[in-house]
RNA sequence: GCUCGAGUGGUGGAAUUGGUAGACACGUUGGACUUAAAAUCCAAUGGGUAGUAAUGCCCGUACGGGUUCAAGUCCCGUCUCGAGUACCA
């Protein structure tokens, strides 16, 4: 082969590779082991652009040359396959994410093996597959049999949670909870039912459900993390992102907070992702103190009314602080105005004043009270309480600068030491409620600003800590006092929540959860994987429900270990599961062979029975009225009312249709958990449907209540076809519950983040079928060793797998504590997006009030001829030179002829509007740029071919009938058509260039734009370095003694790409290649002494080549795992230097001088030349530096 | 606002950690080859200025100061851009 044939080349290597598993790493290996992992990438539909392999060939770089250097290399790659965009598109298209997803992979796989990674496809991973997910759900398991021990500072298994409950009870324990919890001893624990003691376990465990408050997204119908949320918006799509309370599993990162920040010190990672990480984690050191309250409250407020006689004493508010040492500069108090205590103290005569506050802030969303910091808010509550230490009455404020949900939701405000409160005092000053500011801190003026500083500054007027500083243990002397006098206590506190668990979503993973009695219950990990099942749709259910609830089949029998249908909606044949998922339609025969069914659980039937009697006796005022609508078929259908169902007492229920009408009385706010729980056994596990609807909407609006009753009749099937009366314990309606053993399973799947929280330890036994991994596996393999990605992660993945890791490690899965040893973090590559100029009419208008200058039919008759405009693009460079006073659409007609806008100027109505009053602009329109070349030339009969709506425009071109786009650099996507496939890369010019040139580039770190044009440089190497080992009649390489030049060459090369390799700093690596080359073609050097080490060296940027060099070169192994080139220092060694002579400092020329003599006899040689003594001549020097191998100055005067 | 990072030719970027600023490449200009284009090769290319020329001088690493024999590099201040964060008590 003559010339330079990538094409072929490639190809077979890449196959060679491929057929003898060049890279397969060994589990058991006597080598040192390198583990480099890729950022898992996402398959998205689009494909890779030339932007996502940056990182993959910085990887693939260090891999190989660890190979090279004697290493045993993990350099595994696999998919985050589960995920949003799979699911949009299938909700789109109705085409299952499994699909989509294993198409996209097959390209993804295609794009990355033409680009000739050395990646170990034996251990490919993807996380939307069952053998993968199974693990996911048995971490899952894991973290919800775990607690967190706050004294030994580690997750443990919760059995000697609950062996410590039965020894002793809760009072050694200090464990990780959302708050503080019921205290115990161990005859309380062991008197507890079993469902109690799993509700209390339930409350510690590491993953647990919680009603909380979740960013909840409409438009994705699903809730998302707060790393999800960019600005309010979701980062994915910019939907707007509302507060909602909801039921969901949460993971108690929290537990582990001191712990992510404390071992970040010792992680390889840039300062800026670990700086981000301390900031996300916010941890403040301070105390907890309590402030009680002045005076006796209303049970429920005063906004409540009746019950007035039940009054509350002793109440207190908590606030947490950082600066503890300030305490007797507290001057009032401020709760956030969501404070659950705001309606019981505030007084009559500030009622109206905080009410209307409230409802004020209530109104502000969350973007409008982020956007704007600066106005200052607040109302007086009129009450007060006591100050801990001095017994001073303290005025209670409420302010939406306090956020309800960090810390306490309320705060002691220091004016005098905390500018925001400064702020609020001063705001406030002199009305009701806000006395003066208390300056605790001697000689220093607060009258302006506040005095935050932590520092030496002596405290005044504040008791014991007189003459104590901040720095000198004021903060220890406070807490201590409030510990002694009960008044409060040391705590730290995070900014870190514990992060939502649940997505209401399709593509991912299923909880291995079912929920007997209203408790989860986990799947024994024997039976996962629990794999995902088929569902008509990817969309909730008409009820809200998640996509899984559409699934036929989505419940689980504990008897046979297996997944069956909805036990309601099928006929039960006896004692056993049911195996049939149609709908019931009994028949007379099977109605009378089903054994023992009852609308009320046997076990407590004649109880709830008493008591439903006794409340039938006290109905509320909605219920009689909404009784007398349903009572003796008024809609057609038989209503009880009272009616046991299960274990409960429904207000109204029609049996047929199992439909259940609850009137939710004004106990139903304190009780929302109850309730739910209770509807959802109703609904998911006995098959009912319920309607929940207020007193107000009985009252008020009964017509649309009995409409939606009626609709959700008319929707139900009949469960019992020829009865409309069924009795309270008949043998005739069936009742499914625990005898069966048959139970709902969980809705919802896990995020995105579930799988890629561990992966990293997968390719280390990814093909293990009976366990995650084999400990040895991990045990030789350790950590990732170099990990490369985005730095968009920093406060998602990089978080959350540190943290599952934690556990694996608590719980002794693993022997590491950190997943990711050290962290490249690369720079994005941007697109230079391609626009052409379009021209538009303008007219004038006066600022603001666009058309008050014209009449109606002026208006009219401008906005039709704006309509009509023809499409006329003008080349940009020409319209930059030329068009800087825009001329008008007259003198633009006079000019140019087309007939267009001939057409359009004759058309103007001069009567209504002076065609001279119209000038033109410009409007940048994104073109392809696979049709703009590199000199911006568009290709105008392609423009018009991707462009049809402007096949009829005519083009303003340059004076040599060109036609140029502008430019601009911005993110690479297919929306701004700026997109370079590295496909079309590797066609043209080669994998090996595609990889050299992305290192080219620039630093692996730095963001910077794609430029296709200079890629040619890169080829012109590629093909220098091909002719060095051939000549005009093929492959010449000769085995004599290269030249001394030649040889420095080469090593000097060998050292700078050795330490550029260790440094990541790839581009000054090709750069000092293009030079070798450059000088060994000088030397025209073929000599095998320099040409084989110079493969290798250049084997981990370009593979392919490098290959097929050594085989030419007679080689029958692979290059992989030659042994890289040694740095000689007597190759370099060289008998004279170059020496820049400076004056003053300043470099005016250069000498060769010896480098084997001393300091002394170079001065001498230095004075005694010619051109320095000119330079000298009539000057006095002051002082001669000499500093050898380096450099001469001269201070002259 | 706070925290972190970065400002070097027309462009991407080098500069051994205080020692010849602009390596390497793109682009541009001129030339060779060619009927022509592409490809390839050669030369010039920070700005200004003097000279027919060889060559020389001045200014130059965002801006203003400083330390030093010597500063892109270290210190102080200012500006601009990028990233993170958003009242965290």
């Amino acid at each position: 082969m003559l010339l330079y044939d990538h094409k072929e080349i490639e190809a077979k290597w890449q196959k060679h590779w491929k057929d003898n598993g060049t890279f397969h790493a060994q589990n058991h290996s006597d080598k040192p082991k390198f583990y480099a992992l890729d950022m898992f990438p996402y398959p998205s539909g689009a494909g890779l652009h030339v932007g996502h392999p940056l990182g993959y060939i910085a990887s693939d770089i260090v891999s190989r040359y660890k190979r090279h250097t004697g290493f045993n290399v993990l350099h595994p790659m696999g998919y985050d396959s589960f995920g949003l965009p799979a699911e949009q598109y299938a909700i789109q298209t109705g085409q299952h994410p499994a699909i989509t997803t294993k198409d996209n992979i097959a390209r993804y796989r295609e794009q990355m093996d033409r680009i000739g990674f050395s990646f170990d496809w034996s251990r490919e991973v993807r996380t939307s597959s069952p053998d993968y997910y199974k693990y996911t759900q048995e971490i899952f398991i894991l973290l919800f049999d775990s607690w967190y021990d706050n004294i030994a500072n580690k997750a443990r298994p919760i059995s000697e949670l609950e062996f410590c409950f039965r020894e002793s009870g809760t009072t050694s324990i200090n464990a990780a909870t959302t708050e503080d919890l019921q205290q115990f001893n161990a005859a309380q624990w062991n008197a507890f039912t079993e469902n109690e003691k799993q509700e209390i376990l339930l409350d510690y465990r590491l993953t647990f459900l919680a009603n909380t408050e979740v960013n909840w997204c409409p438009a994705l119908g699903t809730v998302l993390a707060n790393d999800e949320i960019v600005n309010g918006v979701s980062e994915r799509g910019g939907h707007p992102v509302v507060r909602k309370k909801m039921r969901q599993w949460m993971m108690r990162i929290s537990a582990f907070a001191d712990r992510l920040l404390n071992d970040l010190e010792d992680l390889d990672w840039s300062e800026s992702i670990k700086e981000i990480q301390r900031n996300w984690i916010g941890k403040s050191i301070g105390s907890m103190v309590s402030f009680k309250l002045d005076g006796n409250f209303p049970l429920w407020g005063n906004a409540a009314g009746n019950g007035a006689d039940a009054i509350q004493k002793d109440l207190k508010i908590d606030v947490f602080t950082t600066r503890p040492d300030t305490i007797y500069g507290v001057t009032f108090m401020t709760l956030a105005p969501e404070h659950e205590l705001v309606d019981i103290i505030t007084t009559a005569e500030q009622k109206q004043a905080v009410e209307a506050y409230k409802k004020a802030t209530s109104a502000r969303s969350e973007r409008e009270r982020m956007a704007d910091v600066k106005t200052i808010s607040g109302v007086f509550t009129g009450a007060y309480a006591t100050h801990p230490l001095s017994d001073e009455k303290i005025p209670i404020w409420i302010g939406d600068y306090v956020l309800a949900g960090y810390g306490t939701g309320a705060v002691m405000a220091v004016p005098c030491g905390d500018e925001r409160d400064h702020a609020f005092a001063n705001h406030f000053a002199e009305k009701n409620g806000m006395p003066e500011i208390k300056n605790i801190f001697e000689g220093i003026d607060i009258s302006e600003e506040a005095y935050a500083a932590k520092d030496d500054t002596k405290l005044t007027n504040s008791e014991f800590l007189n003459g104590l500083s901040y720095k000198s243990g004021a903060m220890a002397a406070a807490i201590e006092k409030l510990e002694e006098t009960g008044a409060g206590k040391g705590k730290t506190n995070y900014r870190l929540r514990d992060a939502v668990f649940s997505r209401q979503r399709y593509w991912g993973e299923p909880f291995p959860v079912y929920y007997k009695d209203g408790l989860p219950q986990m799947i024994d990990r024997k039976y996962l994987p629990l794999e995902l099942p088929e569902v008509d749709e990817y969309l909730p259910t008409e009820d809200g429900a998640p996509p899984l609830g559409r699934a036929k089949e989505w419940y689980w029998d504990a008897v046979n270990n297996k997944v069956v249908a909805n036990p309601s909606l099928a006929l039960p044949k006896g004692k056993g599961t049911s195996s049939s998922s149609e709908k019931a339609s009994f028949s007379e025969t099977e109605e009378k062979s089903a054994l023992g069914y009852f609308t009320a659980k046997p076990e407590i039937a004649s109880t709830l029975l008493e008591r439903a009697q006794e409340m039938r006796k006290n109905p509320t005022d909605a219920e009689v009225t909404l009784w007398k609508e349903l009572k003796g078929k008024k809609l057609e259908y038989k209503f009880r009312q009272q009616h046991p169902i299960g274990e409960f007492i429904p207000d109204f229920v029609c049996l047929t249709r199992k439909l259940i009408v609850e009137v939710d009385g004004k106990y139903h706010e304190f009780q929302i958990d109850k309730d739910d729980a209770r509807t959802h056994k109703l609904e998911q596990k006995l098959g009912y449907k319920v309607l929940r609807f207020t007193n107000e909407q009985i009252t008020n609006s009964l017509e649309s209540v009995l409409k939606k009753i009626t609709e959700a009749l008319e929707q139900r099937p009949n469960f019992f076809p020829g009865k409309n009366e069924v009795l309270p314990f008949g043998k005739d309606l069936g009742w499914v519950g625990d005898q069966n053993e048959i139970y709902p399973l969980e809705l919802n799947t896990m995020p995105g983040w579930a799988g890629s929280s561990w992966y990293m330890f997968r390719y280390m036994d990814a093909n293990n079928e009976t366990e995650i991994f084999s400990s040895e596996a991990q045990e030789y393999w350790q950590n990732v060793d170099l990990y490369i990605g985005g730095s968009e992660h920093a406060t998602g993945h990089l978080l959350y797998s540190r943290f599952w890791i934690k556990l694996l490690h608590d719980l002794g899965k693993i022997t590491v504590i950190e997943p990711f040893q050290k962290m490249i973090n690369q720079g994005m590559i941007l697109g230079e997006s391609a626009f052409v100029h379009k021209v538009t009419m303008m007219f004038p208008v006066t600022a603001g009030d666009k058309f008050r200058n014209y009449t109606k039919n002026q208006i009219k008759h401008l906005e039709e001829l704006n309509d009509r405009f023809p499409d006329l693009f003008i080349s940009s460079e020409f319209y930059e030179k030329n068009f800087h006073d825009l001329p008008t659409v007259v003198e633009l007609n006079n000019e140019w002829s087309f007939e267009n806008l001939k057409n359009f100027v004759d058309s103007i109505d001069d009567s209504l509007i002076d065609p001279n009053i119209l000038s033109i602009g410009d409007m940048k329109i994104h073109s392809d740029v696979s049709i703009v070349d590199v000199h911006n030339n568009l290709n105008i009969s392609e423009f018009k071919k991707w462009r049809a709506d402007f096949a009829d425009s005519d083009f303003i071109t340059e004076q040599d009938r060109t036609f140029k786009v502008s430019r601009e650099v911005e993110k690479m996507s297919k929306s701004k058509y700026n997109v370079v496939n590295p496909d079309d890369i590797c066609d043209q010019y080669g994998a090996d260039t595609l990889r050299l040139y992305e290192m080219f580039l620039g630093p692996l770190e730095q963001a910077k734009p794609w430029n296709t044009a200079g890629i040619t440089g890169v080829y012109g190497f590629m093909k220098k370095l091909w002719k060095l080992y051939h000549d005009d009649n093929g492959f010449n390489v000769s085995d004599e003694k290269a030249s001394p030049d030649s040889m420095k060459t080469l090593h000097k090369t060998i050292k700078k790409v050795r330490q550029d390799i260790e440094d990541f700093s790839f581009n000054t690596s090709v750069s000092s290649f293009m030079i070798a080359v450059n000088e060994l073609t000088a030397q025209k050097c073929n000599n095998r002494e320099v040409l084989e080490p110079l493969a290798v060296l250049v084997s981990p940027y370009a593979p392919h080549i490098a290959e097929e060099l050594w085989s030419l070169l007679g080689h029958k192994e692979s290059i992989s795992t030659a042994a890289f080139p040694v740095f000689e220092e007597k190759h370099m060694v060289e008998s004279s230097k170059t020496y820049p002579i400076s004056f003053n400092g300043k470099m005016k020329f250069t000498l060769d001088l010896p480098t084997d003599v001393s300091k002394d006899e170079l001065e001498k040689m230095v004075l005694e030349n010619d051109k320095v003594q000119e330079q000298l001549e009539g000057k006095v020097v002051r002082k001669t530096i000499i500093v050898p191998g380096k450099i001469v100055n001269f201070v002259v005067g």
